[in-house]
DNA sequence: CCAGACTTCTGGTCTATACCAGATCAGCAG
DNA sequence: CTGCTGATCTGGTATAGACCAGAAGTCTGG
């Protein structure tokens, strides 16, 4: 296409990073470094090591450095399979943080269920690692009438949509979802600890149970780079 | 979070692209005239301008200038209405170019459907285009003996599924699909006229008939601002 | 030994300037 | 009217230098 200085640059911090004595541990050497190694300017070092932050290949930690990014996680939003669970089966190390739990309006959620804007609903917001990373920031919302005492239950150290099924007998039937790439908002960056307007990836899904009612809307904000999405659809014409 | 000087800027720049005066047909005035308009520099203003590219609210197109981004298209993967349906259906104008078409193995393709890597498989290569504005860049491949001929009939102006179903009574039962946000590789990027490594969202789907025979494999390279996955989900525990 | 202050290192942001390369269009020659 | 040429517009890439703010390690006084 061209023959940019800084795409031949990303061609050869590429080579770079599987360079473990370049890379102790996943961590690039300082900006300043690099750019007199290869005998250019931070911005234009910082051009190369944005394309590669596009591409997944390395990401940043707020004024700490620059780190080679881990396998993307294989992630299924059609299925019931609890976080812990499928991150643990791809050999990664799940942690979840509960950030806070209310009940209250929420018109988005509410629209999305086709339910009245001011009706209360049970929210539970929280944050979710992968070996340590922070990689998604989400809330959701369940419909109190479907699961009464939700949010005095152990919701943090199970698989809620498990415990849907399990204790309320719900059967989570119809689902919608929505999903797109997105600049993070100022909220959802700061949970993840990257800076705000860094890329992502957002999924929102709405659940209905088999006969139709509202059970549970949630919305997703995944770091880009951290995930595969994988849909496996049986039957249907 | 920062007082960043280029985040007020993008705000400002935000303001303007609604503005008819200053965004003449969706063209944004040059960099030039911006940086003077609010007076710092280029470089600066290129970091705003990247931003709201992040966001999906402008684009690029090369060395002619930035452009207002119009709305995402919804885009169902799962579903099997043509590109030229819904696209028509969101008021908008499809249009598709076909760039090649032969029969080889791929060994990709294969893998995905389980096939030999040397077999032979029916290729298309084709180019999307929603209101004049490249928007996906694909590759399909169509197991030979599940349709027989394909690439002698029009396969260009009619949906690819729709004939797969009612000229040879396939039923498209089974779909396994990958998606992910990635940098846009070298030819696509040249076939959508962007940068190689801007943005994009691949889409891979393999699918398989109600006999779980192989039917057909594809490759989507979509720019990121261009579309919304949507997909509605019935039935199943 | 520990808590808090200080130093140093990192990336984050910004200014100013320069030249290159593709896109575009006006104008000229045929 | 047509097809080419060249000027001019645009963004693309690059240099050099500066200061700021947060992260992290170090040092010091209790």
């Amino acid at each position: 296409m061209s023959d940019a200085y800084y795409l031949r640059l990303t061609d050869r911090l590429r080579e770079l990073l599987g360079d473990p004595d370049a890379c102790v541990e996943g961590r690039l050497p300082a900006e300043r470094t690099l750019a007199e190694r290869f005998r250019t300017t931070r911005v234009t070092l910082r051009q190369a090591l944005a394309q590669l932050e596009g591409e997944g290949r390395i990401h940043r930690s707020n004024r700490r450095g620059w780190f080679v990014s881990p396998a993307r996680l294989d992630y299924d939003p059609t299925r019931d399979a609890g976080f812990n669970d499928y991150v643990r089966a791809q050999g990664r190390r799940p942690r979840t943080e509960v950030l806070l739990t209310d009940t209250r309006p929420h018109p988005p959620a509410a629209e999305a269920l086709g339910l009245p804007a001011d009706q209360p609903l049970f929210h539970i917001r929280r944050r979710r690692f992968v070996d340590d990373r922070a990689v998604l920031a989400e809330s959701l919302w369940v419909v109190p009438e479907r699961a009464p005492g939700l949010l005095e239950g152990d919701y943090a150290s199970h698989s809620l949509w498990g415990q849907l099924r399990s204790r309320w007998g719900l059967s989570l039937a119809h689902r919608s979802l929505r999903l797109y790439s997105e600049a993070l908002p100022e909220r959802e960056a700061a949970e993840l600890g990257v800076a705000a307007g860094s890329a992502g990836l957002s999924v929102r899904r709405a659940i209905f149970d088999e006969r139709r009612r509202p059970v549970e809307y949630d919305e997703e904000h995944w770091l880009h780079d951290a995930l595969c999405i994988t849909v496996e659809l049986d039957g249907k014409a």
